[in-house]
This record gives structure tokens, sequence and C-alpha cells, in this order.
RNA sequence: GUCCCCGUCGUCUAGAGGCCCAGGACACUGGCCUUUCAAGCCGGCGACACGGGUUCGAAUCCCGUCGGGGACACCA
């Protein structure tokens, strides 16, 4: 059943950065080759003039490396399928189109836009497919005051009442009939292949076994099939994917929900791990399993597994995988991850011995890098502001006489290690024998300026001896 | 408008005729734990769009209705 080495391929068009939508459609791919222990491929459609950008080529690449989608053919990865620039392979197209001109199944059309908007809108209004019968199908020359490069080469659909079906992994048997097709532009005058033609092309040319890719495609694999069926080639199989939707329900696009750009949830501190774990949750399950490894992707994955209905864009759950994976991945791992961060805000933490603390501390309190920075910089800083309600509840009365004595203890110390640390909340507490939270609040708030926090070891310990000490210092100056 | 796809808790989903008066996760919520906040643990709320069939029996099959989404370019 499961195809041996199948060759699957990721084809987008560098037109921005890597979106949410693209990158699920590489990592089922990815998945799907891994898995079978096949090829993953990465094709550049470039063909846009106007759209493509060499920087969005590297915005793709940077997107798919962020997220550990290696490819095994593609840019940087010549293979024996290359090039993998479709603007790079035109003689190929214009090779194609020239014999499916001589075979009759293809043809130069020399009409201007209006006039086939104009014949659209009356077939339209009869309520019939546009098709385009007629007048340059026979044509061997260009009419009076047209060249042969002002030509654009349509396909030319069959005639009468057949269908063209296919059998969707995802969706199941789907079939369109003739009628509702047109004689679609393969090429632009100026040689550019479009969509429909250059992407048949090159997955034939390229060995594709599997096209997966959105459901936005399953109207455009019809006309592919005829073209397939035109050249004499056996098509790949094909699964459609279930669209990833915004809050508002509709598709998730660059132009409407700033959360499509992957490498934004890179900058707000979501692990690659914990993205790609709540997107591979969008639309594919394996039983009641949520938290999912790499690993267990590769073993799992299949189009079994993929569902058929859109999925709502949840960054409540994207936060929560999030924490998941933070929870999870070697504090090591962690910290090195955080640096950036913790630079951004001025602070060098490499090397800081409460760093990796710090790391297992706080991420049973962060849902992302960036709150565990934030976090994190209040340890780093020097000074704290304290908040005015925390203060006037805790550092008052009875608490500045505890935390004196705290402060006693704590100078006296030998070492500041959070278990000596914890023995000095409970030795007083003790003493003067009231509550833990008597004592511990009271340097809780002196030390971060407020009510929440680690515990009060570990708070203490990670703003270190000296700052620990003046931040106390500057708590009972100010409470008197 | 035409064509295509889809329709289980608010959201992501399990479910492939009896195991389901529907299970899990997020969120929300009650409690436990506790030096705070988290985390963790225990509990609660909450759905098979609707109407017809088929069947001894339907969330699961068929038809219709309604609803949602997508595609209709010399963009991909």
């Amino acid at each position: 059943m499961a195809p041996s080495k199948p060759r699957v391929r990721f084809a987008p068009s560098p037109t921005g950065y890597l979106h949410i939508g693209g990158a699920r459609t590489a990592l089922f791919n990815y998945l799907y080759a891994r898995r079978y222990g096949g090829t993953f491929i990465l094709r550049i459609e470039d063909t846009d003039q106007e759209r493509s950008t060499p920087e969005s080529v590297k915005a793709i690449l940077d997107g798919l490396n962020w997220l550990g989608l290696d490819w095994d053919e593609g840019p940087g990865k010549e293979g024996a399928f290359g090039p993998y620039f479709q603007t790079q392979r035109l003689d190929t197209y214009r090779a194609h189109a020239d014999q499916l001109i001589s075979e009759g199944k293809a043809f130069r059309c020399y009409c201007t836009r209006e006039e086939i908007a104009a014949r659209r809108e009356v077939a339209d209004k009869e309520k019939r497919a546009y098709r385009y019968e007629g007048t340059c199908y026979e044509l061997k020359a260009p009419p009076e005051g047209k060249k042969l490069e002002d030509a654009v080469i349509r396909f030319r659909m069959p005639t009468g009442d057949g269908k063209v079906s296919y059998d969707d992994k995802v969706l199941g048997v789907i079939t369109k009939p003739y009628s509702d097709l047109d004689d679609w532009v393969m090429m632009r005058a100026d040689g550019i292949p479009l969509y429909n033609y250059g992407c048949v092309i090159d997955d034939h040319l390229m060995e594709i076994s599997l096209v997966a890719r959105g459901q936005e495609h399953i109207n455009s694999t019809f006309p592919q099939l005829m073209l397939y069926q035109a050249l004499g080639w056996t098509p790949p199989e094909f699964a459609h994917l279930p669209l990833i939707l915004g809050p508002d329900r509709e598709k998730l696009s660059k132009r409407k929900h700033p959360e499509a750009d992957v490498m934004l949830h890179a900058s707000t501190g979501i692990l690659p791990e914990g993205l790609l774990n709540f997107v591979i949750r969008l639309g594919w399950s394996h039983g009641n399993d949520e938290v999912i490894s790499r690993e267990q992707m590769v073993e799992w994955f299949d189009f079994d597994g993929v569902g058929s209905t859109s999925g709502v864009w949840d960054p409540v759950k994207l936060k929560w995988f999030n924490q998941e994976w933070l929870k999870r991945l070697p504090s090591a791992v962690i910290a090195e991850r955080l640096l950036p961060f913790l630079e951004a805000r001025g602070f060098q933490a490499r090397g800081d011995a409460r760093l990796e603390p710090m790391v297992i501390a706080l991420r049973e309190r962060s849902q992302t890098l960036e709150e565990m920075a934030n976090t994190a910089s209040i340890y780093f800083r020097t000074g704290v502001t304290l908040d005015e309600k925390a203060a006037a509840k805790h550092l008052s009365g009875d608490s500045l006489g505890l935390l004196r004595q705290a402060r006693e203890r704590l100078v006296a110390l030998p070492a500041w290690t959070v278990e000596l640390l914890d023995g000095v909340v409970k030795t007083v507490s003790e003493t003067a024998s009231v509550g833990m939270g008597k004592v511990a609040q009271p340097l809780r708030v002196a030390i971060t300026g407020n009510t929440t926090s680690p515990g009060i070891g570990e708070t203490l310990l990670f703003a270190g001896r000296d700052e620990a000490l003046r931040r106390i210092d500057a708590a009972l100056a100010r409470g008197g």
C-alpha cells in the first residue's frame, strides 16, 4: 500500500514570507517522504515576474530551515532533476508547448484580454462554461496585424461530454465534466508558463509521485489532469489538505492575517517544535495524541490521518503547545534559544550560572521565550520598580521587621544556595511564629517588585547575593 | 452567479453501523497541593446542523435542506 520511495515536493512561489499554510504543506510532504524513505523536493515557482523576489526566496528557505524541514533536492541541493527554479526551466516549457501545438492539443491564441472577457461574459450569461470556440484553432499563421510573439498558448480542451476524475488521497473520488473546463492559458506570449502548466511539466519531469497541497488547488487539478492526458503521462497521486482558517473563519492569508507569518512566531518566542506540533494537529490526528515529537510525526504520519475539514487558527492552543515543548526540551537547549531574547533586552547571559536554573523555574510559568525573557530580565537588571499595591501590603508594619530579620540571616549565610535560602525563610518564620508566607512575601516584593515569582529561594538565587541585598535594603529604606 | 469541498463540545479532534444517552486536548470553571504565581493532580460545564430515508440498530450509509469555506486571471 505504502509507495516505496515516494517523491514529493513543496512548491512555493516566492512572493513574501513563508506562511503557515505553506509551512504545513511542507511539513506533511516532508513527513511523508521521511516516513517512507522518499525524497522531499523544494521547487521555487518564481514565474510571477511582478511579485517574485530573491528576498522572498531567502525568506522561504530561512523559514523552512528554522522549522528544520530540510529538503533533499532544491536550492542549494542540486539533484538529478534540476534546476529547481522555474525561471531556469523555460526552454523545457517551450519545447513541450511546441509539441502540444503540433499535435493540435494546444494552440496559439491572439485574442486580446478584452475580447476574451467579453465572450466569457456572454457565456456566463448563457450559463455555460466558456469555451474558446474557434477562431484561433485553425490559424496556421498570425492574423492580420498580429505577430507570432503576441500569442499566448492555450490548452485545447476536448469537447463532448467526457469527465475527468481522480481519487484524492484525502477526499476520495472527485469528478468534473469537460464542459466545466475552458481553454486555459498554458503559457504567456513571453514564454513564461502559468501555474497549471509549469506545475505539470515539472511534477512529471521531476518524477513526483504524490502532490500534496492545499484544498484551494482542488479545482486546478482538473485542467492539470487533462494536460497529463494530452501529454500521455501518468499523473501523480493527489492529496488536498484542509485549509487553515483565520479567527474570522476565512483562509489564512498574508494580507489579512499577520499570524500567517511563520517567522513572526519565531520572533515572539514560539519554538519550531511548538509551532509544528500545533500546525500538524490542524488537519491531522493520530488517535488522541496531542504532544508529538518530530520522531513520532515521522513514524506516524500518513494521509489517512488527514481530515477533510478546515481548522481555525487558535493562538491560545499554540501557546499551550509551545509551553509543553518549553517544558520538554532539555533546559540547556532552551537556555541557548533564550539568549537572543535576553540580548535584545540588553543582557549578556551566556555562561551565567543562573541561566539554566532560571530556565527550569521559568518554563513552568512561561508560554513563550519572550515571556520567559521578560521575567528573567527582572533578575538581570540592577534595581527594581516596586508595585505600589504589593509594597503597601507587604512592605509595611510587621512585615518590615521580618524582612529585616531575614536580611540579617541572609548576610550571614556561608553560601547562596536555594536550600540555605529557603532555610532562612523557614527559620525566621519559626522564630517569629508566623507562617512562611509572612516572611516570603515581603522578600518577594523586595526582590521582584511584585507578589508573584518562583520559590523564594530561587528568587533570591536568581537576583544574586549582592543585588538581592541591595534590593532588600532599598525596600527597608523605603518602608522607613 | 457557476462549480468544487466540508459540516461531532466555543476551538482542535477521536469515532470508519452496535464498544458512544459520544472519548481526548485547549479554553472556561470548582477543588486539592502550597511561602506567591505557575506547574501538577482530581472534578464540572459543553457537541453528533436540520429533515427524511435504509437498517433490528446510525454520529457513522443514502437523499434533501440549511450553513460554512474554496475556486472561477496572460497570480500561484
